[in-house]
DNA sequence: ATTTCTATGTGCGCAGCCGTACGGAAACAG
DNA sequence: CTGTTTCCGTACGGCTGCGCACATAGAAAT
């Protein structure tokens, strides 16, 4: 991640207006993740919510046979962590670093307070846990309905959308404890994908080379959260095009230099 | 229903501070809901929240071929609507009432008012909404992971905890569309549950025998839930073994009996 | 009582995924 | 360069749930 980090690279932060954006950014805190971190813990005390940058950040359930199951996805367009808002501590998830990068920490008492002014931060979080809602319903009926294979092209859309460039970082095993099956199972699945020409997988490395393929191939279900987290949050995708210009202001300078010594 | 209808049959309601409920008291519409009456459509603009008293109402996804899945049951211990209060006027869900009765239904506007006072009933609220993010999440591991008779035994005991009486009246065909399966599937499955002696099915009617059998068969998934449940909404279990008396108080009688009327 | 409809029971072939096992090849460590 | 580890491909039997077809029986309508 040699890439410089800066807050507004999360589109949750990109929306906010200055004045509320002025008001966190001191407590804001560069936090690396590693590949596998594990953000918190099933039924653990949160002390902070995770605002992801450059890294991806999977919700899992692991169930008390070790198997797990995939329930949200969370990147540079959400925040990890609305639990503490909705006033469990803890939750039964346990939220593992996907794919390496940065994020923005805050202390989740301070989110808190925040989210009690009822002001835009409060009406985006809201927001984003309404489709936080759609995202796990539609993972869900997924699970019921589609095939593997159309599970698969999910994910991979799902984690491209996340993502800067074509290449994702992640092991069959690894896509095989998200989406809850064999190991082998994502093996044939892949492998489909491969010979059609729209993914080349080697040894934990995925290029996608054919995103319209996937699309194509994909249930319903990708295309329907997309269109709901569009709607509730329209912010984000003004601030997805957005040019780095404007979230450069003068006022984040310093902060930007002295992120790249941390 | 010929059972007496007050707004405090509804443990979230029940939980409510007197000054708090009061406020409510006067906005809150007794409301029949007969079975298979659909509370708010997918995508379609919600006007009311349900506080369902004696009804038991099921939120389900339908996809595009028509085939559901049930992504989460709500009876007495919540609310249907939650999404009203997040800002997006719309789910992709469908409400469902699943086993006839009544509920108190509220404008959206006014819930929403209150929500943004930021008292008790935000506070609920938000706990009620977490408490359904983990029924939410737990029924797509379970659809994942757990077998046809293990979620089905799962269901019946959440529509148990919220009916009064240990009979259910649901086809084969009805609970096959809420667990997303064949009807043939969940004649298979409670037929062994009736050569069990669990329960005994006829036409649509199904009699709960022995709910510890059931809960000895189903999968971990209910009893997390239920924590769950318990861990974040300890009002509701003093609610819901409150003796009737305190939820009558002097304020309330001439409702109750306006009540009867309608 | 007869007909019609609805709800349930049953059977059969099939596809998808599981559990398991094994082999090969790329990366890595010494 | 060599042994080890990690990751991926493949194969086989088995089970579960699906799609379909059909039989039966209770309930409702006429």
């Amino acid at each position: 991640m040699t890439c410089p980090n800066y807050p507004r690279q999360n589109h949750l932060l990109a929306a906010l207006p200055p004045a509320e954006y002025e008001r966190l950014l001191p407590e804001l805190e560069l936090f690396p993740l590693p590949l596998g971190h594990v953000l918190h813990e099933s039924g653990i005390q949160m002390r902070h919510v995770y605002f992801p940058t450059t890294a991806i950040v999977s919700l899992l359930y692991v169930m008390e046979n070790g198997a797990s199951a995939e329930i949200a996805v969370v990147g540079n367009e959400g925040v990890v962590g609305v639990a503490l808002l909705m006033g469990g501590e803890t939750t039964l998830n346990r939220a593992v670093v996907q794919s390496a990068g940065y994020c923005y920490r805050l202390k989740g008492q301070l989110l808190n307070d925040e989210f009690f002014l009822a002001g835009p931060m409060q009406r985006l979080l809201l927001r984003y846990t309404q489709a936080l809602f759609t995202l796990m319903s539609q993972t869900a009926v997924c699970n019921r309905h589609h095939s593997l294979d159309q599970q698969l092209c999910r994910w991979l859309l799902l984690t491209l959308d996340r993502l800067p460039s074509n290449r994702i970082n992640m092991t069959q095993e690894m896509i095989a404890n998200m989406l809850g099956v064999r190991r082998e199972g994502v093996t044939e699945a892949a492998g489909k994908l491969q010979r059609a020409g729209l993914i080349e997988y080697q040894r934990g490395k995925i290029t996608v080379l054919d995103r319209e393929g996937l699309e194509e191939r994909v249930c319903e279900c990708y295309a329907v959260v997309k269109r709901e987290f569009d709607r509730l949050l329209p912010e984000l995708i003004t601030a997805a095009t957005s040019p780095p210009a404007i979230v450069f202001p003068t006022t984040l300078r310093t902060l930007a230099s002295k992120e790249a010594n941390g």
